[in-house]
DNA sequence: CCAAAAGTGTTTTAGCTACACCCATGA
DNA sequence: TCATGGGTGTAGCTAAAACACTTTTGG
């Protein structure tokens, strides 16, 4: 078997949550020859902790450190074994003298979610795919493996700690409107809420600071800037 | 590098609580020679689900098929990765003829939760070690590399997790009182619950069914009989 | 009849929802 | 002064907690 520099059968996805537009996205790579699409991820190096490995691999995709992360499931099923998709990507591959073959093992995913400020990402493709970019969460196209299946997950996981910790905050620049911040939460539950009272129950958590108003020009009255402690 | 029957440098521990004597329980592994003790676990077969693999080390542990169990994170760091640990434990193998070098690599772990009833289990040690009993959540003995840590998220995301789909009746009998379903979830939560409050929520879920009633001996009135569904 | 524990009714409290009113803002 | 949207007070509702009363059981 083929070595690398990495720990064989054992890989990582990330699902990368940003909001711009009132809708929640997450990055996806596509690779052009193949027509694929797929979660940006990545593999763990032999003397690297795992939680590090993919913070190595945000950075490469979106520019970005000290991201809000968070691990939620490890996939391990049969089903997601399928030596010929990773085939057609190695094809794909732009220097045809690196060695690749050890992709076509079988891999292990433990799956993560990231929650960064959509508007200080650079999204950046990987050495094997030809673009990163974001798609809206209910629409995103076909993924390869069970990616669409880990999104889903993440989804879930997300939707279930939303209240922990003002997670949600992640998803917007350091001052932003209550307005932003509710646009934030019904976009990941889906759902409308109600104006006055998720106002109060976010300013009762007391972890958000007020300052000075946003003045936008509108004929109407100026929403605070917020920021979380 | 050594080559064995299982995925390379994938690992999985399971901490599997019991309750028994009011007191929360989980299964822990001693090898003698050595002088340590872990958490039972085992290793992926090379065409075997994750999922399927903890299914058969759980069964081998205690005897039982059709178990609560939840994966709830993923171990990783390098910190984790203690050779000289394995080494000792290696030592300690009856059949001296069996190469385990493998196992000196290192290895991620993958963490699951298991809730069973104390009474039907059959505690029986793995290939290397010599015992595996019972110990009370706060009496554990030192653990070897991280394995006090999974403990205590395991003990983390099962509190989390209490009130999804009740899940405390898996450590009971079929059939049990309210009373033993309230020292369940004192013995989790570590704190008194008041009486006639737990009794109206559990009841208010409607997913228990009450029986006939349980008539102790005692000079006082018998608790009905309840079951999961 | 008593003590002990189960079952349940009642009161109190807290939190959440909806509605509404007032305020700031720029046209 | 008006229309628009932000901030907040208040009344009503619901769920949960605390308390207490009643019932069952065996001595």
């Amino acid at each position: 078997m083929q070595e690398s520099d990495y720990l064989q059968h054992i890989a990582y996805d990330s699902v990368i949550f940003g909001f711009s537009g009132e809708k929640l996205k997450i990055l996806i790579l596509e690779y052009y020859t193949a027509g694929l699409f797929a979660l940006p991820g990545g593999f763990v190096r032999k003397n690297e902790a795992l939680n590090d490995a993919v913070w190595r691999g945000l950075k490469e995709r979106t520019g970005l450190d000290n991201i809000y992360l968070e691990q939620f499931y490890t996939f391990g099923d049969m089903a997601r074994y399928k030596p010929e998709v990773m085939e057609q990507i190695i094809k794909g591959n732009k220097k045809p003298d690196q060695d690749l073959s050890w992709l076509l093992e079988r891999f292990l995913s433990i799956a993560y979610y990231a929650l960064i400020n959509y508007e200080e990402v650079i999204p950046t493709p990987d050495d094997l795919s030809d673009s990163c970019e974001w798609y809206e969460v209910d629409q995103l196209p076909p993924l390869i493996l069970d990616h669409t299946q880990i999104v889903q997950k993440a989804l879930e996981t997300l939707r279930r700690n939303l209240d922990r910790k003002l997670v949600g905050v992640n998803l917007l620049p350091p001052r932003f409107t209550m307005k932003e911040l509710q646009q934030v939460y019904e976009a990941i539950l889906g759902e409308k809420i109600h104006r006055g009272t998720f106002q109060r129950k976010m300013l009762s958590l007391d972890v958000l600071k007020r300052h000075e108003k946003q003045y936008s020009g509108a004929a109407n009255k100026a929403p605070f800037l917020c920021s979380f402690e």
